[in-house]
RNA sequence: GGUGGGGUGGCCGAGUGGCUAGGCAGCGGCCUGCAAAGCCGUAUACGCGGGUUCGAAUCCCGUCCCCACCUCCA
């Protein structure tokens, strides 16, 4: 009855034991706010979404922090290219300040996570808002012998990877096997001491906007890639916290090099490190570079958000997705099994179907398949299973049975957060739907006196029709109902 | 070269020694005026070659292939 996850850095499940008793305190990586989001990024927030909500059904009081970057080279770099080029990158805005580009990509950001039903997180620190805190943290580092400043001038301040044996641990890593990029062995080799020492602080240099620079005791600069994470962590979580999550290519440099600076300044840092696995596009990684992506927003018109957050939540956090032009259907096909059990439950006589998520309905396997390193396929299993038991209840007028059944089905499906991502046209109460509902129903209406009159050909024409404009009629013993299809 | 994860039926995707998830698609039946939905039943499987075992998708050895990371990446 304890919950138990996978360790990244001890490549194994492990029975989670909290740091504060009762409490989870998780962070994870959230984005660098420098382009659109793809389905990479939302496919990693659905899944620690699905951590932190199944944390708190299990009674833990979860504190929940991801980082917004909005502060690195691409941010500079696209942002000087709007004041200069004709503008190649469609998301593109001319004259657009680094600081008001990565406003408006956090705001993408979040609208996308919003819809998709990603819970809020508690925190969502800025890295810019948080530079004397690294200053703080690159100060200790340095006390300690394990940073230094450049010697070439530069206001570069180097995280010094040989002063620290444990480096390349999370990722069991030998540095002296790893395959340092060429360039960069070049351009830095008299900056630093050895290839694989990574900027704490950068330096300001000829053409970086000031608004990018922040005085410190090494001269003005702006911070390094995973300075920020380390400095956030600790302000709001603390030296030793439970759960650091993030995206599989997050564990190296990025991870690894977290976990070296916090622990090198004397912090115990995380004591799991959860990492959600990549999403590819018909066995490839998606990525801007290869130009197979596509995008939450592109994901939405093809499918409800309800559909999207299920595909894109089904797989076990750690597997590879893979995407395939139909794969959004096959997610709708078991999204509408689910939610026409649903509508068909709350329509019987005793069913109280619809009312908020009762966590004692949770079915034991549910339970069992989540504890286990959320096992979420196993967990879908589950949900079906239920479905097709409850329709077999209505099927042989089990009032009781189907009620249970949708009182557990209800449970499921919000304990995995379905529930949230629902799409602005979704929504039963809109004015839309009301007026469209009334149209329909006069139809249905006329349609019932042509069966009742056993004049198949107009009751036909009827269906044909509605079905022409993407209805869907379905008859039952209480009578029709209707849906809007899913193509 | 180093590190890690994989190869399961037409597709997606669980499963780590026997009881052979689940979804989608298919086939047969029930239900229906006909449908739809639903229910019942059903075929197709564990990359390849050895081995251990009464018994292996699951363990061992070998082998082939794929992916990710080692450079910015969820």
């Amino acid at each position: 009855m304890s919950l138990r996850f996978y360790d990244t850095a001890t490549a194994e499940v492990r029975k989670f034991t909290p740091v504060h008793p009762g409490e989870a305190r998780v962070y994870y990586c959230g984005a660098t706010v420098q382009g659109m989001p793809h389905v990479g990024h939302v496919r990693s927030a659905i899944a620690f979404d699905q951590l932190t909500r199944w944390l708190r059904i299990r009674g833990y009081v979860v504190t929940v922090v991801r980082n917004v970057t909005d502060i690195d080279d691409k941010i500079l770099a696209k942002s000087k290219a709007s004041f200069e080029e004709a503008p190649a990158d469609p998301d593109a805005v001319p004259n657009e300040e680094w600081w008001a580009l990565a406003y408006r990509y956090e705001q993408e950001f979040l609208k996308a996570y919003d819809t998709l039903g990603v819970q809020r997180p508690t925190y969502e620190p800025r890295a810019t808002g948080h530079i004397p805190e690294m200053h703080q943290l690159i100060q200790q580092l340095i006390d300690r012998g394990h940073a230094y400043p450049a010697a070439d001038g530069s206001g570069d301040v180097y995280f010094d990877v040989r002063s620290w044996p444990a480096y390349g641990s999370l990722t069991n890593q030998d540095v002296d096997d790893m395959q340092a990029a060429p360039d960069v062995e070049v351009q830095f080799s008299s900056r630093k001491k050895d290839p694989r020492d990574f900027a704490l602080w950068k330096g300001w240099k000829e053409g970086e906007p000031e608004t990018a620079a922040w005085p410190s005791p090494w001269g003005p600069g702006r911070p390094g890639w995973h300075l920020e994470c380390s400095a956030m962590v600790t302000k709001y979580l603390g030296a030793e916290f439970d759960i650091h999550g993030g995206g599989l290519d997050l564990r190296f440099p990025h991870h690894e090099n977290e976990m070296a600076q916090s622990q090198a300044a004397g912090h115990a840092f995380a004591r799991f490190w959860m990492h959600n696995g990549m999403v590819t596009y018909e066995g490839e990684k998606m990525s801007k570079s290869v130009g197979n992506t596509i995008s939450p927003d592109e994901m939405l018109q093809l499918a409800d958000a309800r559909v999207v957050r299920y595909y894109l939540g089904q797989a076990h956090y750690r597997s590879v997705l893979d995407y395939r032009p139909t794969s959004l259907q096959e997610a709708a096909a078991a999204v509408e099994r689910i939610d026409g059990f649903l509508a068909k439950a709350g329509t019987a006589k005793s069913g109280d179907a619809g009312g908020a998520p009762q966590w004692q309905d949770l079915p034991e396997a549910f339970t069992e398949a989540m504890d286990e390193d959320l096992n979420v396929p196993r967990a879908l299993a589950v949900l079906h299973e239920t479905v097709r038991a409850g329709n077999s209840a209505l099927a042989h007028k089990d009032d009781d049975g189907s009620a249970r059944a949708a009182a557990a089905v209800t449970a499921m499906t919000a304990a995995l957060g379905l529930d949230d991502a629902r799409s602005a046209e979704g929504n039963r109460e809109s004015p839309e739907h009301g007026a469209l509902d009334a149209l329909i129903r006069s139809q249905l209406s006329e349609r019932a006196s042509a069966r009742a009159a056993r004049d198949w050909a107009r009751a036909d024409a009827i269906r044909d029709a509605l079905a022409g404009a993407g209805v869907v009629v379905e008859d039952s013993p209480d009578g029709a109902r209707w849906s809007l299809s899913r193509d």
